[in-house]
RNA sequence: GUGGCUAUGGUGUAGCGGUAGCACACGAGCUUGUGGAGCUCUUUGUCUGGGUUCAACUCCCAGUAGUCACCCCA
């Protein structure tokens, strides 16, 4: 470095994270396991670019986010530029683009990098990997039933078991029609109770209540008593007769019903429940840890029937949700679910001394056009350290190349876990260490 | 964007207005073809820039980053 160069700081851009390969490991386990099950599913991968118009989140989300909680700038051609802050704008933009050629239903995921412009902290970052599930096409409500049981499969498949998660559901089609029928509360109004509501859990109840009353005024009995209705039973009793038979109700009614047919039982009504999109027309869920240190959603999502009509479109049916890696890797943390890590390098050469180099690799080479993935050392270090080193790369075998591998071609082959030797040939030398 | 708290080897942490310790990790050795333990030795640090002071890692200010809350929530 020349005299007068500042030294380049070695950090990573405020809010966004190296993977250096320990932690890439865990990310891929994570996306792992997402993409075994989504397709398992029959859900079909897609992806796009990071950058968008900023037009489309302008049509949907307002200045206010565009200016402030995103990357956005100008290109040299004078277009206005987003990193995408999110993945639903972007798969309905592919889903109305194409919308004539392709077969409904649709079911694709993809686990897009996503930007947001915002103060970092634990849990929200600038970047983040989330997976983006979407089925469109399908009015039914078994559409919910299929997406919100998916995401309890992931968490199964990670090792969560249900009583360590459970499912919080609400529908927009009942929030709207206690705010504006059943509290006949003004737009002003029931978008400021909404918001309210959806901060209820973050504040006490006499601050709650009483900021409520100063919104809904003479019905703000009837509004406690739905607002702390314990379960969906009582929510529902709590309402006027003549209004227990709306839609929302109805469909709500069904999704738990249809989750508990298929062993989902961990499913809560939650009358609180908002998500901050205004796209959203029917269910809306959120998947919350059980455990009290950790009250962060970890999949969110519903259904939003309308939104291709932004593209001039006519409208299709559509539910989605999205699951972060952020909060999935504290989540897996928290209950110590994640794997030991493994090097993915099945075997190790170790070279006992530098006239077997060339043998050795030419083994490797003979061993990897069988598919195994091996690595040479040429450090020249004793025999000990060669292993130390293969040891603490977590990689399972080792086997030493010296004199007598080279006269007799019979190869030990260790198992560092177990310290259990085999002698092979190089022709059994696959059978070994895939086993 | 606003406010609070924090910043010491690679990591985790002590400490003091006057020569910065410890643990683990890393490297070398005890061990000439078999690792994980133990022992010995070595390398590595006060976030950046200003100010106060005879003297600043320590006190003050600013910046940067982390973290928490607000805002907002994909």
């Amino acid at each position: 470095m020349s005299e007068g160069t500042k030294k380049l700081s070695t950090d990573a851009y405020k809010g966004v994270r190296d993977f250096y390969p320990s932690e890439m490991a865990i990310q891929n386990y994570i996306f792992a396991t997402w993409k075994k099950v989504v397709e398992k599913f029959g859900y079909q991968e897609y992806t796009a670019s990071v950058l968008e118009p900023a037009e489309l989140y302008r049509a949907k989300s307002g200045e206010e986010l565009i200016n402030e909680q995103t990357y956005t700038f100008t290109d040299r051609g004078e277009r206005e530029v987003t990193l995408r802050p999110e993945m639903t704008p972007t798969v309905a933009r592919m889903v109305a683009s194409k919308k004539r050629g392709l077969s409904f239903p649709l079911r694709w995921y993809s686990i897009p990098n996503l930007f947001r412009y915002e103060q970092p902290q634990r849990g929200r970052l600038r970047e983040h990997w989330q997976l983006n599930v979407d089925l469109f096409g399908v009015k039914s409500l078994q559409v919910e039933v299929e997406v919100i049981s998916m995401a309890v499969e992931i968490l199964r498949a990670f090792g969560l078991t249900d009583t360590q998660f459970e499912v919080r559901l609400n529908n927009r089609k009942i929030v709207n029609f206690i705010l504006n029928d059943v509290l006949e509360l003004s737009t002003e109004n029931s978008h400021a109770l909404a918001k309210l509501i959806d901060r209820k859990a973050k504040m006490s109840v006499e601050d709650f209540n009483k900021k409520a009353e100063a919104i809904v005024g003479l019905k703000s009995d009837l509004f406690k008593t739905l607002i702390n209705s314990q379960n969906f039973e009582n929510f529902i009793s709590a309402l006027p007769v003549p209004l227990r038979a709306h839609e929302g109700i109805v469909e709500t009614q069904s999704v738990i019903e249809n989750l508990e047919k298929l062993g989902i039982t961990n499913v809560r009504f939650d009358q609180t429940l908002m998500r901050g999109f205004d796209y959203y027309t029917g269910t809306i869920f959120e998947v919350f840890d059980t455990n009290p240190d950790n009250r962060r959603s970890v999949f969110g999502g519903g259904r939003y029937d309308d939104l291709l009509a932004i593209f001039g479109q006519e409208k299709v049916p559509a539910v989605g949700f999205g699951a972060g890696d952020v909060v999935m890797k504290d989540l897996l943390e928290t209950y110590n679910l994640l794997p030991s890590q493994q090097s993915n390098t099945k075997l190790y050469i170790a070279i006992a001394e530098e006239s077997a180099t060339g043998f050795a690799q030419d083994l490797a080479q003979t061993l990897r056009e069988a598919g195994i993935s091996v690595a040479l050392d040429y450090s020249g270090k004793k025999i000990g350290d060669q292993i130390k080193y293969a040891d603490k790369n977590k990689i399972p075998f080792v086997t030493v190349i010296g004199a007598s591998e080279v006269a007799s071609g019979q190869f030990k082959i260790k198992h560092l876990e177990t310290g259990v030797e085999a002698t092979a040939l190089e022709s059994e030398i696959a059978k070994i260490v895939n086993r």
